[in-house]
DNA sequence: ACTGGCACTCGCTCGCGAGGAGTGCTAGCG
DNA sequence: CGCTAGCACTCCTCGCGAGCGAGTGCCAGT
């Protein structure tokens, strides 16, 4: 059955009210704040629809109405416009990220950033060691038998891994296994790297073949295979606000879920996210369990149209979503623009 | 006036009542779980006393006591012996810290276990830059103008930072710079470096001056004058176990508190730390307002008896202070001897 | 110095009733 | 046919008071 357009204005209405208030909101209060042209008898058959359609619900019988998930979901859809960003709040992305000294900073920045302005719980994914390319490889040698493997990315990145030596490796060693590896690898994206990878240790003289082979390991497994990928959080004293309220009264299966990065990369990794348009996934569309019960607006990040890495917040379904979609897309912008001038 | 023993045991015995059951404890319960000599009555007199004292006090009257800061506070001083950590604890300490790839991971493992051991939320301190000495410098050209200074700590500690120079450098003068701060700076503790990145400066050909000046500016702002102090946190969710008993009804401030880092670097931050045993704050003893009705247990961790950075944990002043001690004390060990092997 | 007894305090829980917001239904109106 | 006004009904919320019980302080006795 399709919805005429009163119905779906009052579902907004009733959206925009709860949102505001958290309180069920009833037909008459909703004719009153929205002066609308009907009686809130008319309101009230207009809900009944709704609610038979699925979305709106009472608590309980004689209480006002509340949105259900699928009306967040047409709300979200079709009766929202994203709200542009006020001059203060593009002030303060401005201000908050400029003079940040490397990439730590960036990133802690931009997390503190958007849990403020969203006055969420936000999450930022460091830039994706699959999507970058190496930009420099250094040996550093700690003793006789121990190497430290430095790598510099394209996208800021700096991972450092212990190379054990079958043998001792006198110094002017290390410095040729330096030079063949960045010959070989600089540039390359890190994907692209085994095959490379493989050659090098190929094409190592029989001398160097040992040392080269434990390099190369260390690089393929950790750098390659599964490649560790790094997550701030902050805002999380968000979660208290609005009372027991959101959350069905506990924010501790909240809390756990946020501590395991596995989730949190699910939720805002990059994997299937692309840069133009915030992705929102409302109470019950998260796959995870303990976040049922939140909404996760989430979006790709990077240089210009391309995505390397994803940032998002995590709020009760009942949030300002248009205002939050616009904050996290202007947020992830800015950061993008960021990273391609460096 | 001196408590007499039996008064003392009976306070350990309310403290340790209480803890376990999270309620006030009355003095029939008293006498029974802990099977004293002596009746009811006759403990409550010792209580009446201790009240007096300031050791413990009663929620409201005809309600049991509950100890106070005061009484905890004698409690980890003079009654408690810090707990032997269970085999399987030791068993978990060790299968947490095997395999740690990198410095980030190990702080990661370690505060995961540190707060899944204790239950409590677990802050740990990366290894200071105060409090290391420099391994090696890197230079990476990014561009012409500008270069990436990648500085590698002997706590494993690696920082990068961005160098803009004044005019397009030739990359056998990187080269130069390079082998220039690696002979002069290698093996010095950060906090001696200042005079010596001076000589540099002073030493450096006319054709290489502008540039070095560049990166000495960086090193010694970036890195030596405020250098980045790394955290780590887990074990938030862990707030929100007894209910809304502890911490006065409400995590939030709490919340706040942790994710400010200034905080947490005073807390657990290694500057007056030793690393003999842990140091305990209880309650009101805590300079920050928003921990007040929080305790701390913290303690310095290093390779020998060196202290490179802190950790410990934050839960509710009502929590089992001789097993959080000891564990505490065991993790940082651990971690101390972990370092002390790279 | 300790104990048993006893009166007392006071927070907690429950049930009850009044109040009120909001609803669904029905009849009437344009 | 859609909208509206009126009305009875539901059910949540809040406040009140009684009963209960844990725990206490005090006092007299050993």
């Amino acid at each position: 059955m399709a919805l005429d357009d009163r119905k779906l204005e009052v579902l907004r209405a009733i959206v925009e009210d709860y949102v505001a208030t958290q309180e069920p909101v009833g037909s008459k209060a909703l004719v009153e704040r929205h002066n609308l042209k009907v009686s809130p008898a008319t309101v009230r058959n207009d809900m009944a629809v709704l609610e038979e359609e699925g979305y709106i619900r009472q608590p309980h019988t004689s209480a006002g109405r509340v949105p259900t998930d699928r009306g967040y979901r047409l709300f979200v859809d079709k009766l929202s416009r994203i709200k542009p960003l006020s001059p203060a709040e593009r002030r303060a992305i401005e201000r908050f990220l400029i003079g940040a000294v490397d990439l730590d900073d960036v990133v802690h920045r931009t997390v503190r950033l958007l849990a403020q302005l969203t006055r969420q719980v936000a999450v930022v994914q460091y830039p994706s060691l699959s999507r970058s390319a190496v930009r420099h490889l250094e040996l550093v040698p700690i003793s006789t038998t121990r190497l430290m493997l430095v790598m510099i990315a394209d996208t800021g990145r700096v991972e450092q891994r212990l190379v054990e030596l079958p043998a001792p490796l006198p110094d002017a060693d290390v410095s040729r296994l330096r030079t063949a590896v960045n010959e070989k690898l600089v540039g390359v994206r890190l994907v692209d790297t085994p095959p490379l990878v493989q050659d090098l240790v190929d094409e190592t003289g029989p001398e160097l073949r040992p040392a080269m082979s434990s390099l190369s390991a260390v690089l393929l497994e950790t750098l390659v295979d599964r490649p560790e990928e790094r997550i701030a959080l902050a805002g999380t004293a968000n979660l208290t606000r609005g009372g027991l309220l959101d959350f069905q009264g506990s924010i501790r299966p909240v809390l756990e879920a946020l501590e395991e990065e596995v989730i949190l990369l699910k939720l805002i990794g990059s994997a299937d996210v692309d840069a133009s348009t915030p992705r929102v996934r409302i109470g019950d569309e998260n796959e995870i369990e303990h976040l049922r019960g939140t909404s996760v607006v989430s979006t790709g990040y990077g240089p210009g149209t391309t995505v390397v890495g994803g940032l998002g917040v995590v709020g009760p379904t009942r949030m300002d979503y248009p205002g939050t979609i616009a904050t996290v897309r202007a947020v992830a912008r800015y950061v993008g623009d960021l990273l391609a001038q460096n």
